[in-house]
DNA sequence: TTGTAGGCGTTATCAG
DNA sequence: CTGATAACGCCTACAA
């Protein structure tokens, strides 16, 4: 492997001339900046990116953290995988590599040390949670100024640099939609309280169901971990009281799916379904039967503005929340006319 | 935040003492260690893991290649997704970071040019096909001795270190399943030739029927890409053909999903669906109505092995590709009994 | 426009 | 057992 030095001499010229040159900066005789590159090229040198990073201080990585999820799949892997390449594309596109991190069971993430290690520059944090120790973490990451991103979760009270989708403004959606078709006993299956997203949920389902001249039913409100196995669950508090639910909300496709297979192993009939509306719109929605009508929340997008915020250091005016729009996909599931 | 010079006047010795105790190399007076160590502790000392990097000349990062995804769903993010954490979970035990890296549409990925510019230490390639420029980009990476692994696909021909599950024995294992149960006509929808996967899907197909004493009906041969979109697409064949298709394998779940919905969609009820079995045994299996056969392949453990295989350098006596069992998950879609 | 030289924070070698 | 002291490969004032 051809070295800098090397080049530097079949050139005619110093090191830091080469250096310059391939880097763009400072003004260069075009007769040398030729000889440089075509030295360079014929040598097929390849500066190290580590020793650059080294002497810049700047590690080149951003890093993600994602859950722990092998295995146990409370997730679906969906909406990980398309905020990571939303991620991935515009981290490309400012030259940033992407050092990923899976969080671990027990022990808390040590954000901070992450940067003073210098393994990063910046770090973008999905499935985060509030508990004490996550927030404790990102609040250190804050006070020592290190640029970071939160996605997909809220931290309410603080200011932290974040990307969200609109799920207020989703459940209410999906609520006015079933209210409008006229259903009036509506079950909300909805995920751990923890999660400032099932919080949002619970609020768009309330101004819903006001919107509509209804209230909330607290009987009709269930609590599931956002796994097809806890939809399956709830299924039989729904079975056994079909003759007055007409319809299921379900903060996640796969609990949505899950009280779907719950209904469907005690029998009931497709035909007798309640109406059904899940969230994420992931792929699972149209392949669930009947199709699921579900919320669309712009994963990829999030994880693209995530990156331009953390590249565009947050202008005084810029809000630090971002929230992007969702949308309500309508299928077969709720749909009378279709079914 | 501290340097290591500080923790050494603290300490009252050498910064390369200090160097020594943190990194448990050197006997060390037991004395000298604890006073290091607690000065390091209390002035909130950590070492700068790009500075030791470029000492060593070893970035500390794998580097994990993934398919262009985003938007563009054709395959399931399952697999990927399980495969990651598989090479995560390993990853973490070797102390080594996971660098990710999309493959993007047009351009050839340049696998060696990470390697010289030392941000991977070792690599990890998924999602490969067989291409000319793909096939050529490997062969450097192997001919100037870079530790990398390919998963989930072969390539003929070649010694590279690879990691792969039996896919002639899951597929034969599915067709076996069919024909003990006396379908007799069975559909074939395969993904392109390229993908090393197909091929050997094709093959287990092929000895399966032959072991039942039956032969390949060209006819019954489809060839989709992997997408549900691609299943759909072939059931309008199917459709057609039903009264002598009594079964239907597809290469993944997806397609088989697909195919089911196409066939719903012309108006076939699900008691006169073929049996079907899927291939992968992804989430979306289990999700299907009816719940789809499957064979299962061992992902997360194909990513802690590939990881092993880069770790503990391939002994001359070890086969550079590694082959894991598969294994057939029979659910609803394919057993008359249960449906 | 180009060369010189110091520095970046560790590791590793070699004396002591 | 511990302390100096060269690398490591590149960037960047500063000097020329």
């Amino acid at each position: 492997m051809a070295s800098r030095r090397e080049v530097a001499e079949l050139a005619g010229v110093s090191e830091a001339t080469v250096s310059r040159v391939l880097n763009g900066v400072g003004p260069i005789r075009e007769e040398t900046r030729r000889r440089v590159l075509e030295a360079s090229e014929r040598l097929g040198y390849v500066p190290s990116a580590l020793a650059r990073s080294f002497a810049r201080s700047k590690s080149g990585n951003l890093g993600v953290v994602l859950p722990y999820v092998p295995k146990a799949h409370l997730f679906s892997a969906y909406f990980f995988s398309e905020m990571l390449s939303g991620i991935g594309s515009k981290a490309r596109d400012n030259g940033l590599d992407l050092l990923v991190m899976f969080r671990t069971p027990g022990e808390v993430m040590n954000y901070t040390d992450l940067f003073r290690r210098q393994k990063i520059d910046a770090c973008i944090i999905l499935g985060a949670r509030h508990d004490h120790d996550e927030l404790a973490a990102i609040q250190q990451l804050d006070r020592e100024g290190h640029p970071f991103c939160v996605m997909n979760q809220h931290f309410a009270g603080e200011s932290f640099s974040e990307v969200d989708a609109d799920h207020i403004e989703g459940s209410r959606l999906a609520v006015r939609h079933l209210t409008d078709q006229g259903y009036r006993s509506i079950a909300f299956l909805n995920g751990p309280d923890s999660y400032s997203n099932s919080q949002e949920r619970m609020e768009g389902v309330r101004l819903g169901l006001q919107q509509a001249g209804m209230e909330l039913d607290p009987s009709l409100l269930l609590e599931g971990n956002y796994s097809r196995r806890s939809g399956i669950e709830a299924a039989a508090i729904i079975a056994e009281r079909l003759h007055e639910i007409d319809a299921v909300f379900a903060a996640n496709d796969r609990m949505a799916i899950g009280v779907m297979h719950g209904l469907r192993e005690r029998g009931v009939r497709v035909e007798d379904f309640p109406a059904f509306v899940g969230y994420d719109d992931s792929d699972a929605a149209e392949m669930a039967v009947p199709a699921l009508s579900s919320v669309r929340v712009p994963f990829f997008e999030m994880g693209e503005i995530a990156v331009s915020k953390l590249m565009h250091p947050a202008g005084a005016l810029q809000s630090p929340r971002t929230l992007l729009p969702t949308e309500l996909i309508v299928r077969a599931s709720s749909s009378r006319n279709v079914m």
